[in-house]
RNA sequence: CGCGGGGUGGAGCAGCCUGGUAGCUCGUUGGGCUCAUAACCCAAAGGUCGCGGGUUCAAAUCCCGCCCCCGCAACCA
């Protein structure tokens, strides 16, 4: 039997779940239902990543041990997994022993064969990416979070990264579709050929890591130690059984957002090829969910919470419209309204309500059995033109799958509904039932149209895991449809005679309104902050009742400070008294600030809000007390306070409704 | 000259590589049907394909220039 390994990221858990985990995960768990169906013996691997020194520090935060909180975050994910019906084989996490074993194994065979040596590094890092930025000056921030990087310094195991540069070029070349989509390939061509240098793949100043082998004082590089979690996580280095290791690695498909392209076909293949070990097939970069034009994170508080999204929508829908909605590669807008668009108009209009006609129409006519489709009494060319359409729809799927265009196998099965209710209304069978001469005719009708429905839900069945089971049962089917081959589907295998069990709506309509404010009102009860949104303005409404102080002040509650710490805070009251537009930057303002006895320069990053004009002879607050900063070269001694509204952050000054004098104390 | 992505009917997108009737989904309007989850079917309206130039018999598509938008970075103390 052929095989297929494919795997998600094993994901970082400093944070929750979002919904770029979930899609991930969807997609790899229905590219492996997919597989499974076509008769491959299927491993489906996801994981959770817990090293490092971010965690170590939440963790320190929250004043429990890192395993606590890996076992915490960990069981996070397995949850939602488990509420998404992702059948995964396998799950690792990178804390576990047998990991610790896998990772040292391959960081010796990669010391034996000479690949490692020992040095100094120093650079600035951002312990959110574990990942070094680019050398320079000042600290730069983090090209992936934006985050402030820090200084590092410290004994380092290197990896000989540069040696690979030309290996890498030749897998490229020979392996086209290694990367892709090609837009990715490119990028990553392109960086290899402007020169590798060598990597540093250990740490001291992180203890919570695996340890590298006979220098424990060395933390291995928790990216180093993450990718390996592909080999642990299905056998590699259990000397008892690593037969599955032997017979899935290495992996068809390793399925990874677009921001960690870099460290899955570049780093990986060479530590791979450096151990000696086979490389992956192919590394496949989806892309991100975009909201309001943005991408999702926790700072803009744009995060979708893919719980909330289960709760209001059922897993399936959100699975359909997240595969349905944008191409497999490519970023896509993400609202609650496409969802209702796409939920309503594809699964409830479409599918559920064609499987409602065409079975309620058999149920009464037939007495609940499937019927006899006459081969030649009562047959017309629009008969064989839909069996034709059936199959050729099972071919295109295919085709599409293989490629990984889950949207357009989608709209192929689509485009076959569509045309199934098109030959409903045209065949018209509701206006047969009453002439018994019609009965064969009638018969026709319905057994084709029930039987398209039949291989649709096959086809359907790795997208739609939970409902396409339920439609399965409908059509009286006792056989496990997940056993089903997608390959060998052929027409007519719905038994004649078969009896449908209770038809009701799998795919119930959702009323926008009701559901939208449902949602609204969630989301403000999960958030601590009030957050500006447009629509609806339940959502704010509903922010501040009494009910929910409770849940939101131990949040706060961690962060209190004494007011000793307040009163380090200098707070005046200042009066602008020039303000001009820094050359060069765009949203920095100079303004001169009179404090009462002195008057001082201080930059503000409010330019695209207010105009220099504007602000002259206004009164502000100012945190006069701060430590003078740079800023495109001037200096700044001083900070003006502001409140940061809606999702972009937007300034809005802090002020007084009654006259103040400059240089008057806050407190 | 920072890097990257993009500008196509009201919305979201495809088409561009490999020039030749501008397509899809949703929405809107009108009609049909009444089996079905107010679902299904048909039809219509609606587009200077960002702007300007060039190549060509022919440009959304190829070439040059420009404008605008969005990420990231620079600049939010």
């Amino acid at each position: 039997m052929k095989t297929f390994y494919i795997t998600t990221p094993l994901y970082y858990i400093n944070a929750k779940p979002h919904l770029g985990h979930a899609y991930t995960t969807i997609v790899a768990d229905c590219l492996s239902r997919y597989k499974e169906m076509q008769g491959y013996e299927v491993r489906f691997l996801t994981g959770t990543d817990e090293h490092g020194q971010n965690i170590e520090r939440a963790a320190a935060a929250q004043g429990i041990p890192p395993s606590e909180l890996a076992d915490q975050n960990a069981e996070e994910f397995r949850q939602l997994w488990s509420r998404y019906g992702i059948q995964y084989t396998h799950f690792i996490r990178t804390t576990e022993t047998r990991h610790y074993r896998g990772a040292s194994e391959v960081f010796r065979r990669v010391q034996q064969n000479g690949f490692i040596y020992k040095g100094e590094y120093s650079g600035w890092y951002c312990i959110f990416d574990n990942l070094f930025a680019p050398e320079s000056e000042l600290p730069p921030n983090c090209e992936v979070c934006g985050r402030p990087t820090e200084r590092v310094t410290e004994d380092s195991y290197f990896f000989k990264l540069s040696e690979f540069q030309q290996k890498l070029l030749d897998y490229y070349e020979k392996t086209p579709d290694f990367i892709m989509p090609t837009s990715r390939r490119n990028e990553v061509v392109s960086f290899v050929n402007g020169g590798l240098k060598d990597l540093s793949i250990s740490r001291t100043s992180v203890k919570w890591g695996v340890p590298v082998p006979a220098d424990a004082q060395h933390v291995i590089y928790v990216w180093f130690d993450a990718l390996v979690g592909y080999l642990t996580g299905i056998g590699f280095g259990n000397p008892e059984d690593d037969r599955e290791f032997r017979k899935f690695w290495p992996a068809q498909i390793h399925l990874v957002g677009k921001d960690i392209v870099r460290f899955h076909t570049v780093y990986w293949p060479a530590f791979l090829m450096a151990a000696g070990l086979q490389v992956p097939h192919k590394v496949f970069a989806h892309g991100w969910w975009l909201k309001d034009e943005a991408k999702m994170s926790k700072s803009r508080g744009n995060v979708v919470d893919p719980n909330l999204l289960l709760d209001h929508f059922g897993g399936d829908a959100v699975r359909y419209f997240l595969m349905r909605e944008v191409p497999l590669g490519l970023d896509g807008t993400f609202s609650y309204d496409a969802v209702l668009q796409r939920v309503n108009s594809d699964l409830a209009n479409d599918y559920g309500n064609l499987v409602s006609r065409t079975l309620t129409l058999i149920s009464k006519n037939f007495n609940q059995a499937i019927p006899y489709p006459s081969a030649i009494e009562g047959r017309t060319p629009q008969d064989n033109e839909l069996e034709e359409a059936a199959l050729a729809t099972v071919n295109v799927y295919q085709q599409h799958m293989e490629e990984l265009a889950l949207s357009r196998a989608l709209e192929s099965v689509w485009e076959l509904l569509a045309k199934t209710n098109r030959y409903l209304n045209e065949s018209s069978p509701w206006s047969l039932t009453e002439d018994l001469a019609q009965r064969p005719r009638l018969a026709t009708i319905l057994y084709t149209s029930v039987e398209v429905i039949r291989i649709a839900t096959v086809l359907l069945a790795p997208f739609l895991p939970e409902s396409s089971k339920l439609v399965w049962k409908q059509l009286g089917l006792q056989s496990l449809l997940k056993s089903q081959k997608i390959g060998e589907l052929k027409w007519g295998g719905l038994p004649v005679g078969g009896v449908l069990g209770e038809v009701t709506p799998v795919f119930p309509r959702f009323d926008k309104k009701e559901v939208l404010s449902k949602i609204f009102d969630a989301e403000a009860k999960l958030s601590p902050i009030i957050r500006l949104e447009p629509t609806p303005p339940v959502a704010v409404d509903m922010t501040l009742q009494t009910s929910d102080q409770q849940q939101v002040s131990p949040i706060l509650g961690e962060s209190l400070i004494s007011i000793e710490d307040f009163a380090k805070i200098d707070l005046r009251v200042g009066q602008v008294i020039t303000a001009e537009k820094v050359k060069g930057a765009d949203r920095l303002l100079r303004l001169m600030v009179d404090l009462g006895t002195e008057t001082r320069q201080i930059l503000a990053g409010i330019a695209r809000v207010y105009s220099p004009e504007s602000l002259v002879g206004r009164k502000i607050i100012v945190v006069a007390n701060l430590e003078p900063r740079k800023l495109r070269g001037l200096e700044s001694n001083g900070m003006l306070l502001a409140a940061s509204v809606g999702e972009e952050d937007r300034p809005v000054l802090a002020g007084f409704l009654e006259e103040v004098p400059n240089g008057a104390k806050l407190r």
